[in-house]
DNA sequence: GAACAATTCAAATGCGCATTTGATAACGGC
DNA sequence: GCCGTTATCAAATGCGCATTTGAATTGTTC
């Protein structure tokens, strides 16, 4: 007989990061998430107290296991060339959000449209840091041209790109959605093209400037 | 005293497409709509029918609505070059994604986070004409570089900057977040910015591809 | 193995909200 | 003015779901 893996905290976190990643906060139900997580509906309240908590906790849980699998600077070395580094950033990003396994980029996409009280939290925590550390870089790349608009605008543009391979994703795993014609399987081909495409645009603003 | 404006049904289409924009289709309450239409809720049941017929002919009202204040080709001749009717439709995008009254791209928006059925029915009637317009112009700007994968990658690409403009801009403007550092309130600035910086990426796919 | 704590469970409770109902009121044709 | 239609309203109805409860079970300590 197929029993029960680990203990029953546990199994909640792990059914409740899938199932609020697939379904977003609102639209999850605790009864669900039980049943996943193979246990009584009665059993949240036991160990979280209510579903916000859960919420909070579960992305946490996911974030962490994450970020062990894919380090944020995408295995560069501190020395290499801010174009380099910044392309190790992007990869690593994109990774991160292609992969089928990682929930903690589909909640934020989420939170995104939808913020509960968990995205101001996280923002400000986990995120704030590495976006920091992307706008120093981008800084570098930008040379002269690195006016705080237009890092900030480059930094949008960057974002953007790798966000939007999270929603495509998400909507052609959505129900409503036989077959859209887009195929962004290869997440290392597109985020070769997204690197691309940045530098270049990059380049172009700071030889623009020079002029 | 004031008194209401229009007719019920078309303050309810008004109300409720601001409302849907702002807060999802799951979490507005036909409550809270009625109380900005000044009317009873069950004046939606006689109207719509249900609180998704109301969700679909909003959304196509503010559409239409908007497609009259932004044509999507920004203006730009058919004879004009390529480069240029593509900047042309990116400044239309952003347009309206930036405009406060807009609210039918903030109800996609939230789609792609969150698809009910009005995001297959959209995508396919309204959205993918437009699309395919784009895929086009961006064949003839990339060259002999158009690989179909290289298009769809590139239209991800100008897409994911347009789209992320308006996740910032909603972020933002909830109430969980007080003041996010990022100014993108100048969306024609922004816009010029996306247009540099994608014909730049473009440009460098195109000239890579002959070498 | 008795006593206590920690955990699980089935079944209630209660609330928010979409939807319905049946009773009025406004409108339009004749 | 009378009558059928269309539109509005206040007040039910009913359902889905988070949360609670109190009892049963398992685990732990001595």
């Amino acid at each position: 007989m197929k029993t029960k893996s680990g203990k029953t905290r546990e199994r909640l976190l792990t059914a409740a990061s899938r199932i609020f990643a697939e379904q977003g906060f609102q639209e999850s139900t605790i009864a669900g998430i039980c049943e996943q997580a193979e246990t009584n509906i009665a059993s949240v309240n036991y160990h979280f107290g209510d579903k916000e908590t859960l919420y909070l906790e579960a992305w946490r849980f996911a974030f962490n296991q994450e970020l062990t699998l894919y380090p944020s600077d995408g295995g560069i070395a501190e020395h290499a060339s801010a174009e380099l580094r910044l392309a190790g950033r992007i990869r690593s990003l994109i990774g991160r959000v292609a992969d089928e396994n990682s929930y903690s980029f589909a909640i934020i996409n989420k939170e995104m449209a939808q913020p509960t009280r968990l995205l101001a939290d996280i923002l400000e925590k986990e995120i704030n840091p590495q976006r920091l550390k992307m706008l120093a870089l981008l800084k570098e790349c930008l040379g002269q041209a690195a006016t705080e608009q237009r890092i900030q605008y480059c930094h949008t543009s960057i974002m953007g790109q790798c966000f939007q391979l999270l929603r495509i994703k998400h909507m052609q795993s959505a129900k409503h959605f036989p077959n859209h014609p887009s195929d962004l399987s290869d997440s290392t081909a597109f985020a070769e093209h997204v690197v691309q495409f940045s530098l270049a645009g990059i380049q172009a603003i700071r030889t623009q400037h020079l002029t």
